[in-house]
DNA sequence: GTCTATATATCGATAGAC
DNA sequence: GTCTATCGATATATAGAC
């Protein structure tokens, strides 16, 4: 197995060309636009249809995405069993089955991006019941493939990377990667450059934790994040910062455009009226809870970027930053996740929001030529890409972890290398 | 209680005048044009509102209806409560309890008109399960109250007219009121002149049992009857008239708006081209199978009409042909009473029918006429309409009811009067 | 298999009554 | 100042017809 899965992974047989075009085009726009963000209007448009006809060819807009869905773990199901075929051996073929399983579920995450944008980055509370049933992919195999993978390779000095993060970390970023990478890119390269700052690291010789901790870079983060703990105290009830609040908690529950302005009135307890009267609209309230979030943000990055530490040091600080920031802007974090779509578009209420994750992306990148041109820092191609999606896994999903552990993690993984010696 | 039962059977206390305004408009056009017939456009039309704006008031269409009905069986077991207040007594008061509680219950219905019309006029298979459920009456207290109404008259001498049967009748004739009768009626008169027709008869003097079915006009019903008995062989399967059969029988079950083409295809065993094929539309299927069903009926009232028999002989034929009618044409007549509304716009499909009956009732005034003015038959007003909605009754629901015990009942009540000595 | 017409329903925003 | 009732736009979906 391995190999192609291009559009035949969602093909059906005994299907029409233009039941299949209007498979293709509703997982071309889902994939683009998410599900609530994509009509059937689009879908027909796109196809050369009007609405009506759509139905002709699918009982319903949900029926579309949840055989996408179930494409999508049917073919993850394969590859798990693939895996499974061949039982895995220590030492030097170790790596490289790790590397086979990440190429081949990245090539899954970008052949079946618009699954994989309907299960991870669109809020559970706008599906159905049966899209809900659909959004469970069979797993299981995918895990025990992992599991056996990562098990395989040189088992972790004292200190080293924890394997069970490990494997979150690879079974996430791959399973996602179509989420976090531009769709131009052959997912097969990129899962092998992930895989290179994930096992060997980047930093050429990285110092003890101890220096780590005692950094003018680290000691400039523990205080920006010091920072982030100022609580507002919450106002009268009907205050503004109240329905800001609220509308915050919504977004992440139920994502900015399944989120209703009269949902948002309910949860902070005032009527429509009362709302309209504090805040402008809706699309002003993502605006300032975006604008609180990604302000916070750009503090504690210019701090860490300002206290000129050597990259390895400011590297370390800038985890330290984004694992804190996983936990404490919970809320931001799923809000940007779920409407990520149409992010690139001016119009769109994130576009600010995407323009400054932009901005930082770039200093990141400024910060890895600096180390990779003093020697300091190994490069690896599309390096701040791969950085960027490790550093934002939500690592306090996974049991029990807390920002120490994953922070620790991130060191001993992206600095020092999962299996360097 | 008794009395008045206005739109205040309807209000529900708490309510706006708006919300008051379109749960009347709604009521009014539902009883007009029956659910599936009348849309929230129509509804938001009539009170002046933009549809969208009826869902500030109401959750749902389905809920109006289900208002209206509910309000009608709280209204109903209200009715049922206070006749079991005064226990029956037997002898004379026992015709005025049966009255009062015809005159109760015709004025709930016509009341309460869209309700009828939803419960008795709608065909279940149009209704979502909630609305179903709001179409189940809770008529146990009504037919306790009838029963006991009805018991308190003088037992029927032998041969006299099954009590079963006049319960029956007297509960459905009064409950299905206002679909029978014009609503600008005063329903208690009505009430009255029908406990005229059935306690008391029309004939001024009956013959024996013997001597009617010896009648010319008897002669020619039975011969009547005996032609509808001719079924046209069911020609090939891709036959015109399995469609038009299929049409019948999924017009019977859905009603004709709730059917679709679809269904009538499906029914058949054909595709869509190939009905359309066949038939004209949709609306062709109908006309023809009312005009199958009306051209039978009109030969049998025709043949007994010009048998030259007496009123009375006439008037029993006509008993016996309206009463096998019910059972053979019983899908045309669950047509016809689902698609009773919009009858007498020239538009409607169901118009020529519509027509076509309302000769026929013509022709019975004429034949009432004469029996009134040759002596032979008593007059009471109205006497047409109540007599027609007796012999519609559709008494082989009634169980275990066949056409003979329902003719014997007719011959009983309608022509000699179910109390008459 | 597609079109045209139209159904029920939702949502952001606001005018105006209280 | 607050909230009710409304609008305008638009969503998903159905159905007759060809």
């Amino acid at each position: 197995m391995g190999g192609a899965q291009g559009t035949a992974g969602r093909t059906a047989a005994g299907d029409s060309a233009r039941t299949q075009a209007v498979r293709d085009t509703a997982a071309r726009l889902f994939g683009a636009a998410g599900y609530a963000g994509t009509t059937m209007n689009d879908i027909a448009d796109a196809v050369g249809l009007l609405p009506g006809s759509l139905y002709h060819h699918f009982a319903s807009k949900e029926q579309i995405a949840a055989e996408l869905l179930t494409a999508f773990g049917t073919a993850l199901t394969d590859v798990a069993t693939a895996a499974a075929a061949h039982p895995p051996e220590p030492g030097a073929h170790a790596e490289q089955r790790v590397r086979q399983l990440a190429a081949d579920v990245m090539a899954l995450s970008f052949a079946h991006a618009a699954a994989v944008r309907l299960r991870a980055f669109e809020p559970p509370t706008v599906a159905t019941a049966r899209l809900r049933e659909a959004m469970q992919l069979p797993t299981t195999g995918l895990e025990r493939a992992w599991r056996d993978a990562v098990d395989g390779l040189r088992p972790a000095r004292e200190g080293g990377a924890d394997p069970a993060l490990l494997r979150f970390a690879l079974q996430q970023a791959t399973l996602d990667a179509s989420g976090s990478y531009r769709p131009d890119r052959d997912p097969r390269e990129l899962a092998g450059h992930l895989c290179d700052v994930l096992l060997h690291g980047v930093a050429v010789a990285c110092p003890p934790d101890a220096d780590l901790d005692a950094s003018a870079a680290s000691r400039a983060a523990v205080e920006a994040l010091a920072g982030w703990r100022t609580q507002e105290p919450p106002g009268g009830p009907r205050d503004r910062d109240t329905i800001v609040a609220a509308a915050r908690t919504e977004f992440a529950r139920r994502g900015y455009d399944a989120t209703t302005v009269r949902d948002i009135a309910a949860a902070a307890g005032v009527r429509m009226g009362t709302l309209y009267r504090r805040v402008e609209s809706k699309e002003a309230l993502l605006r300032e809870v975006l604008g609180r979030y990604s302000g916070h943000l750009a503090d504690a990055v210019t701090a860490v970027l300002a206290a000129g530490s050597g990259e390895v040091e400011t590297l370390d600080a800038l985890a330290r930053v984004f694992v804190h920031a996983s936990r404490r802007f919970e809320a931001e974090s799923c809000i940007v996740r779920y409407g990520w779509s149409g992010r690139e578009a001016a119009t769109s209420p994130f576009h600010d929001y995407y323009l400054e994750t932009q901005e930082r992306l770039r200093a990141l990148e400024d910060l890895l030529a600096r180390g990779v041109a003093d020697g300091r820092l190994s490069t690896v191609p599309d390096m701040a890409w791969h950085i960027r999606s490790v550093l934002w896994l939500p690592f306090h999903q996974h049991a029990r972890t807390g920002t120490a552990r994953a922070h620790a993690f991130l060191r001993a993984a992206l600095l020092r290398g999962a299996l360097r010696g």
